[in-house]
DNA sequence: TACTCAAACGAGACTGAGTGTCATTATTTG
DNA sequence: CAAATAATGACACTCAGTCTCGTTTGAGTA
């Protein structure tokens, strides 16, 4: 590939750069994943989900449903692989670093950071992915699965790193508020089509993370006032 | 068909009061719900929920697969009924009532009404429930679901009576925690067979919900010593 | 280059969940 | 008691996901 154009030349999933470090044998399986992944999202989104069979998709991509299923668990995970590699991505970003500090912002950064390290066509691929997620009742479920299991990583991690008690609900909380904020600041974003780059993206993760400890606070009377996370507490931490 | 002979006495899940005042369509309804809730829960204990197949249930239960899926929409549910009822009673109790002060705190006195209120059989089949879900992968990803379900709606209630915007991350955030504490508190409850009482599930509950505030502030520094958090107060509680 | 081993692949049979149709039966209502 | 209505059971069908097995293909070695 010439550097200079960047641009996919439109074949179906196998204009990626494929390391050429790793062994021939990765790299077809990685390009297969990808193919895969690609075909379906175009096929999802152009036809339907439930209205695409798995039969239509491995023909498209030109494979059998053996490989499909040594690629990709379920019909549904093939659909929502952006959002795979942001959580893994999350999670390993998490793991590799020693944990310094107020929890929940390392939480911020290790999302911060993997966000950042996806690569460009990731955003547009995000966004068609959460388009068809919304409109499909069956990758609703499956990313609420997926989500949790994210967090699970997430607590054993931290329930790892700290020293911490299998039953202390800490981790838990906070997992859950890194995996809140990010869905908050994503869902405005995937609405204005992605348009605006990734930093604004993380502008907004980082405000939603802002916002996250004033929210133990609404209370039914001062609701509406005050969306922003101006007051401290009165008596909320010690 | 006898009238004298009445209900039959000691058939599978057919020793419930089902309410006189119902018309008897809707009290058949429901009595074949909780029989085949019942029978399930006790064949997918003994042969496990993936060994047992649909057929096999329904064979039990003495109604066909077309009644099955009137009444569940798929094998998973049917298996998690206590878990429904709990949550059905928890969105039901939160919609019911006006919101006044602190929504944290109206959350939590919701969920406490919902566990009161459920019949005394309740805690047996939850305990089971949460047995056999923390052993088949299928039935984890489906409570995974159902509680995001849960708290969507208790984000549209919110939502709706605060008069907020939807972009609003602090019903998202309330709602989480609520079902978290809850998590936390039935784990240990349940860990014990439910040996104690239904107080003791209350009383932990609300251990859990005063240590939310502050999971915020955990640190990797003072991580370990100080879990005010998930232990609940050593013998001495108001 | 040839040869071997292991891993990935394709083909196809098979299981079981979930859907749709339709005739039959039971409950409600007038 | 009769007509309207709703639930039921039987059955055929689709399709996701599993399993088996024979074939291909890349990796390591002589």
């Amino acid at each position: 590939m010439i550097p200079g154009m960047a641009v996919t030349p439109t074949a179906p999933g196998a204009a990626t750069p494929d390391d050429r470090a790793l062994p021939l044998r990765e790299r077809k399986r990685l390009r297969t994943r990808r193919t895969l992944a690609e075909t379906a999202l175009r096929m999802f989104t152009e036809k339907g989900f439930d209205a695409t069979t798995l039969e239509e998709l491995v023909e498209e991509a030109e494979v059998s449903k053996s490989t499909f299923f040594r690629a990709f668990p379920a019909k549904e995970a093939v659909a929502i692989e952006a959002e795979t590699q942001l959580w893994a991505a999350y999670v390993a970003a998490l793991e590799e670093r020693e944990l310094s500090g107020v929890v929940l912002v390392e939480l911020r950064d290790a999302l911060t950071r993997a966000a950042v390290a996806l690569d460009p066509d990731w955003d547009r691929r995000y966004v068609a992915t959460r388009r068809l997620i919304l409109a499909t009742p069956a990758l609703l479920a499956y990313v609420d699965h997926h989500r949790t299991g994210v967090e699970r990583q997430v607590v054993a991690c931290l329930t790892g790193k700290l020293g911490l008690d299998d039953d202390d609900l800490r981790p838990q909380v906070l997992a859950e508020l890194a995996t809140t904020a990010w869905s908050v600041a994503a869902r405005r974003w995937v609405r204005e089509e992605g348009r605006a780059g990734r930093e604004v993206l993380i502008r907004r993760l980082h405000g939603a993370f802002e916002a996250v400890p004033a929210s133990l606070d609404l209370s039914a009377s001062q609701a509406s006032p005050a969306p922003s996370a101006s007051l401290e507490p009165p008596a909320s931490r010690a």
